[in-house]
DNA sequence: GGAGTCAGTGAACAGTCGTACGCTGAGTTC
DNA sequence: GAACTCAGCGTACGACTGTTCACTGACTCC
C-alpha cells in the first residue's frame, strides 16, 4: 500500500526520473548563473532530451524554480531538525549548530547557493516560495524557543523576533561558508559562533532592561 | 581650480551625461530583473542611443554593474555617516537608526534593490565590488564602536564581529523594507529596533560572561 | 583654420532563445 | 489484442541577443 502515489508503473517511474534529472541538472547549472538567466534549452541539453520535452514536466523556468525550492528546503529542514534536537548548555549547542551548518553547506553547496542567490532574486514566484519556507522555519524555531528554559516571560512578538534572528543568522552563515574558500572556514565559523553567543547573551538579559 | 577633473569641455560633459543616463536607466530596469539578465540592447534602447554606443562607456554589462555599485554605495555611505553621527543614549540611537534606514530605502529603492539582489548574485565582479564596499563600512562602523563608550576592553576581533552584525542588520532591514508594502512598515521597523536592542543588550553584558 | 579626436550611427553577422505543431512508439487499460 | 495515453522527438518560426566595421560630424587642440 503506497502512500500518496497512485499507479506508479514503469511509465511514471521513468517520468519521475527525467524530472529529477531536470532538477539536478538545473541545480548544477545554477552554481554559475542565476535562475532568470537559466535557459530552458540549456537545461534540456544538459539532461539530453529535446527542448520541447521540458514542457512535459514544467510549464516555465520559474515553475521549475519553485520545485527546486521545495527540494532545497527539504534538505534545509533536515538541518533545522538536527539543530533543534541538540542538547546541552548553550555553549555546546552553539558549537554544534555552527558545525552542523558547515557540514550541511559542504554536503549540499548547490542547494544553499541557490537558496541564498534566489532569496532576493528577480523571479517572484521563487522569492515568494523561499520566503514562505523560511517563514515556516522561523515558526518552528520560535516554538522550540518558547518551549525552552528561560523564555517563559517573553512576549510572542519578541520570541518570533529572536527566532527570525536565528534563521537569518543561519542563512547568512551558510552564505559566508559558500564564499570563503576552504581556508578561512575556521575564521568564518568562529565569527558565526561569536554572533550566536552575542545574541544568546542578549537574550539572557532581555527582560532585565525592559 | 577644479579638483580631479581635467579639461571638461562640453564634449566631456555630454559624454558624462550619457553615461549617467545609461546608469540610471539600468538601475530602473534592474528593479524588475537581475543584472545577469540585463541586456546591453535593452539599456541603450531605454536611453535612446544605438546599441554600439554602449561600448563608448562600458566594455561589458558586468563593467556597468561595478560602476552601479560605486554609485549605489555612495548613497549608502551617506546613510552610514548619518547613523554614526547620531548622539544620545542607545535607545534614541536605535530609533533614529531605523528611521534613517527606512527613509533612505524609501528615497532610493532602486539602489537598495540592486544592492540586495546582486550581493549574492551571479555576476562575480559585482559581488566582489559589493563585498569590498561592505567591508569598508564594517571597518568604519568598527572604528566608531571602538571609539565609543563601554567597548574599551573588547578585543579587535569581537569589535569587528559586532560591527559586521550592525552592517548586516542594516542590509537585512533594508531588504525587509523593500519587500513589505507600505503597510507593515511599522511592524518591520519595530522588529528591526528590537533586533538592534537585543544586540545592544548582548553587547552590554558581553564581557560579563567570558 | 586645418588636422585630429571620438561619441554616437546604422547595417549586417552568426547565435541563441522560447514555443507551436505533428509525430512516434512504448506503456497502459479494458 | 485493440484502443488509447502520453513522454519525448524533430522541424520550423520569429524575435532577440552581443559584437564587427566603416561612417559621420561636432568638438578640441595647436
Amino acid at each position: 500500500m503506497s502512500h500518496t502515489s497512485g499507479p506508479a508503473g514503469p511509465r511514471q517511474a521513468q517520468k519521475l526520473r527525467t524530472r529529477q534529472a531536470l532538477l539536478s541538472a538545473s541545480l548544477e547549472l545554477l552554481e554559475q548563473q542565476s535562475l532568470s538567466g537559466l535557459g530552458l534549452r540549456a537545461v534540456t541539453r544538459a539532461v539530453g532530451i529535446a527542448p520541447t520535452g521540458f514542457y512535459r514536466h514544467f510549464s516555465d523556468i520559474p515553475d521549475l524554480g519553485v520545485a527546486l525550492v521545495e527540494e532545497t528546503l527539504d534538505s534545509l529542514h533536515g538541518m533545522i531538525a538536527a539543530i533543534l534536537a541538540e542538547t546541552g548548555d548553550s555553549e555546546q549547542r552553539i558549537e554544534r549548530t555552527v558545525e552542523l551548518i558547515a557540514h550541511h553547506v559542504a554536503a549540499h553547496p548547490a542547494h544553499f547557493r541557490f537558496l541564498v542567490r534566489e532569496r532576493y532574486g528577480s523571479v517572484e514566484p521563487v522569492r515568494k516560495a523561499i520566503a514562505a519556507q523560511l517563514e515556516l522555519f522561523t515558526e518552528e524555531m520560535t516554538r522550540a524557543l518558547a518551549a525552552d528554559e528561560a523564555a517563559r516571560d517573553w512576549s510572542d512578538e519578541d520570541l518570533r523576533m529572536l527566532g527570525g534572528m536565528y534563521v537569518d543568522h543561519m542563512v547568512t552563515t551558510a552564505a559566508e561558508f559558500l564564499e570563503t574558500g576552504s581556508d578561512g572556514i575556521e575564521r568564518t565559523a568562529r565569527t558565526a559562533r561569536n554572533r550566536l553567543r552575542l545574541v544568546t547573551v542578549g537574550g539572557h538579559h532581555w527582560l532585565d532592561e525592559r
